[in-house]
DNA sequence: ATATGAACATTATGTTCATAC
DNA sequence: GTATGAACATAATGTTCATAT
């Protein structure tokens, strides 16, 4: 059953552009960060490291996301792990019940909008 | 300046509905709850009673709201609070940066939409 | 300095308790 | 029981600290 809640979080948002990256591979968990305050900052959005990792880390804690640790090039040696996409059938059903609180977000901000600033005529 | 915020809060969301409420007058507290909770049902989205009395004690103390008590006939006595909207030009203005929040809120979502569900072609 | 991660602190919101009629 | 409101508890998120290379 659904709780009567509000609007989606942005828990769930971030980590359905984390199965995003994932599915492109390639990424680590700062690139990723990076990536997406970039993207989203013309819309005033800076997503924290601690969001992003804390997405990553449940991700991967329910099978959507497989990791594997790379060691960097160079005289750093440094350790950082890139996520691939788990699980497809799995991801899919979760991207699915993600997208219709999506949908019910969208629709609950449009109707504010539509209640509250459209002209009223006469 | 903005503050780099994920989406509108529920709090905000419920003020722009106060200010509408008290714009038609004529109602008290849990009968604005109970008009939002059957209005919103159909969304999923039931809020609670003490969201609605912090918003509209917020919209008081911030003077975008005035109220006055009502003695409720009948052999209860019951007082009950109705709402009326205050400075005008003070809401108008408010409403505006709320409308800014709602509209980059929506934006946000429907990017995520767009970008995590449309169809891949090829 | 870069990368990962946890600990800690603060907001935002929900649930329960108190008071009055 | 209805209405208002505060107190208390938890959830969601942000900031700082720790560890390693």
């Amino acid at each position: 059953m659904r709780k009567n809640t509000f609007i989606i979080k942005q828990r769930a948002f971030l980590k359905l552009y984390m199965l995003h990256e994932a599915e492109k591979g390639r990424l680590y968990g700062l690139q990723i960060l990076e990536n997406l305050q970039n993207y989203f900052k013309d819309l005033g959005y800076k997503p924290t490291k601690s969001e992003v990792y804390k997405s990553l880390h449940e991700l991967l804690k329910d099978g959507y996301v497989t990791r594997e640790p790379i060691i960097k090039e160079g005289a750093e040696m440094q350790t950082l792990y890139i996520y691939r996409i788990g699980d497809r059938e799995k991801v899919k059903a979760y991207k699915d019940t993600v997208k219709a609180d999506l949908d019910r977000s969208i629709a609950l901000l449009q109707r504010a909008l539509k209640d509250n600033y459209s002209q009223k005529r006469g």
